[in-house]
DNA sequence: ACGAGCCTTG
């Protein structure tokens, strides 16, 4: 029976592939996107392997391990992350199948998914027990890399070999598969195969079609799915609706945005800074820097930190309209908040500011650029005025 | 501790 489903989804695979419209289809990085040096990188790997001497380090400071890695993967080290990560196997939470778990996950944010198998499959090997969890992690690297026909294989195999049975989550990352693919028809079967193997789809089961189907404008769809979520009782989250407010958005329809929001609000469903910059956005990309200023306000007022996005949207449409002051407000507060700030923008700003005639506010924020240790670059007050 | 979003960038 639970062979059954996995023949079912690999068959919607086999199917998607044919239809895909593959717009998706993102290679990994080519060239390196980062500019750090490789002596900077080689100390990274061994001061990561010496603080996870620590079982504190190891067990809270997962971050860590996510950071080391996206650094390491955007440098192309692959073979440092291997390193990185098979010196795990040197403790003794290599039993844990949690712990095995996270580096599974890693292996997958870093593209490398079959190591991520190699691991798997080395588990029983390593005393650690080996359970459906093991081969979501795996399922899951299998989206992050992209590698989807890696994942058809695995649920081919996962029933005979494993003698796993897929659960409620394993479904749920095979539809964001389908949806990353483009295949948003097998994506929303997979519902059916999972009432018909007595798995009930959860509000993640919506949220990810419903961010499917709204990123590729299917609104008719979309409101299919809403139907069959009050169907059957789960209710949305402010995740369920912030795709649908982006899709009006992207579709030049920024006043139901608006009217969306409001209704939210009514629901007992409260805006977050997704759904704020979705509309900050709608108005940045038409030129209204009023509005989008107003929705800023009101994203303040109802306590969300804006994104690193909303500041840029903000900022880059504030030095076209010759608002400095506003444009400088903008970059204290997104360093204040710890957020990246484009360093093009930054130095619009300065020169900006200096135009104007106000040096004091231009100085004020190249110092504070260069304490907070953003922008060891050049950041620097024209000479010429 | 496996599954849902903004953008990806030093």
């Amino acid at each position: 029976m639970s062979s059954s489903l996995c023949r079912r989804l690999q068959g919607l695979f086999t199917a998607a592939k044919n239809t895909a419209t593959a717009t998706t289809s993102l290679p990994k990085p080519s060239k390196p996107t980062t500019t750090t040096t490789d002596k900077t990188l080689t100390a990274l790997v061994e001061k990561f392997k010496e603080s996870s001497n620590s079982s504190r380090f190891r067990s809270r400071n997962h971050k860590s391990y996510e950071s080391t890695v996206r650094r390491l993967a955007a440098a192309q080290k692959f073979s440092d992350v291997e390193h990185i990560i098979e010196h795990q196997k040197n403790y003794t939470d290599i039993t844990s199948e949690g712990f095995v778990v996270r580096l599974i996950g890693l292996y997958g944010k870093a593209g490398m998914v079959d190591h991520a198998h190699k691991l798997f499959d080395e588990m029983p090997q390593l005393n650690c027990e080996r359970t459906v969890m093991s081969f979501n992690a795996l399922l899951s690297a299998c989206v992050n890399s992209r590698e989807f026909d890696k994942m058809g294989e695995l649920l081919s195999e996962v029933g005979e070999k494993y003698s796993i049975k897929p659960d409620r989550v394993s479904c749920n990352t095979v539809i964001k598969a389908f949806c990353e693919m483009g295949s948003l028809d097998s994506a929303y079967s997979v519902i059916d195969e999972m009432e018909k193997n007595g798995l009930e789809p959860d509000l993640i089961t919506f949220n990810t079609l419903l961010d499917g189907f709204y990123r590729n404008e299917r609104f008719s769809e979309a409101e299919k799915v809403w139907a069959l979520m009050k169907d059957k009782n789960v209710v949305p989250n402010v995740i369920s609706y912030n795709p649908k407010l982006r899709a009006l958005v992207v579709d030049n329809r920024i006043s139901e945005a608006i009217e969306l929001i409001e209704d939210m609000g009514s629901k007992g469903v409260n805006p977050d800074a997704y759904s704020f910059n979705a509309l900050i956005k709608g108005f940045c990309d038409g030129g209204n820097l009023e509005e989008a200023k107003k929705w800023y306000d009101e994203m303040e007022k109802n306590d969300c930190k804006p994104l690193q996005g909303t500041f840029t949207l903000l900022g880059s449409l504030a030095c076209e309209k010759g608002d400095f002051d506003f444009a400088l407000e903008l970059c204290k507060k997104a360093i204040n908040q710890r957020c990246r700030v484009n360093l093009l923008m930054m130095q619009l700003v300065v020169d900006g500011l200096v135009k104007e005639s106000k040096m004091e506010e231009a100085k004020e924020l190249v110092e504070l650029g260069k304490s907070n240790g953003y922008f060891r670059y050049k950041l620097e007050i024209p000479s010429n005025v």
